[in-house]
DNA sequence: CTCGTATGTAAGTTATGGCTTACGGTAAGT
DNA sequence: ACTTACCGTAAGCCATAACTTACATACGAG
């Protein structure tokens, strides 16, 4: 399973920022660092690691190098959660009934 | 925003494993720690993470302690994940379409 | 061809995280 | 009341990860 690279990828807050950017479109990296509360080359680590992820790609643009958002690793993290989605919601809904089931006549 | 706090609960595996094994019902902590890797310390100390960050919820039950997954983890993550699934298709999408745009008339 | 820009990578430091063993406390049974 | 089962927490160890500075490389402008 692969999604395990996307999860670790993401725990990080600084790295979250990272691809929370690249949202709103395809940076270079030096633009990407700025306004960021670490060195450049930390962002140029971190975009690796998201890169192994499958959360971004890059390409070359002249001297600079452009990353963007893949969604290959954010589909993989909504696999892993729509398969645990429905059945999380059904044992808990299963708990809240069997709750009331046994405090039904409890204190007569 | 403490979805922080659920995606670095899942990042770890070991962790993960005990959130899953918890999506087929609840469990008491020795008998969830049976069959994991890690001592049943451990598995308390990951249940203790995968609370904070609302993924499971703990109830006594005598002298057991009984954990059961919590839907409101799963929920904040899946709200992250749906605000960002739409913009990184988008993205991805109009950047495939700038490919095609460039390669169009390349080599007559 | 040289210089400045833009980036990845190596080396080293420090902080963080996961694990184990040891211990303390609570609940149930005898 | 004493004992046993079950669990959380503290202390300490060790691996890993995040960050910094320093260096190497590639591209484009002049």
């Amino acid at each position: 399973m692969a999604n395990n690279l996307a999860f670790a990828a993401l725990a990080d807050p600084t790295r979250r920022a990272v691809f929370e950017r690249l949202a709103d479109g395809p940076l270079p990296v030096g633009e990407l660092a700025e306004g960021m509360p670490v060195s450049r080359p930390a962002v140029s680590q971190h975009l690796k690691v998201l890169k192994e992820a499958g959360l971004v790609t890059d390409r070359a643009q002249g001297a600079r190098r452009v990353y963007q958002i893949d969604p290959k690793g954010l589909g993989q993290i909504r696999a892993w959660l729509d398969r645990f989605w429905d059945e999380a919601l059904e044992a808990f809904r299963a708990e809240v009934e069997r709750e009331t089931q046994d405090s039904e006549g409890e204190e007569p």
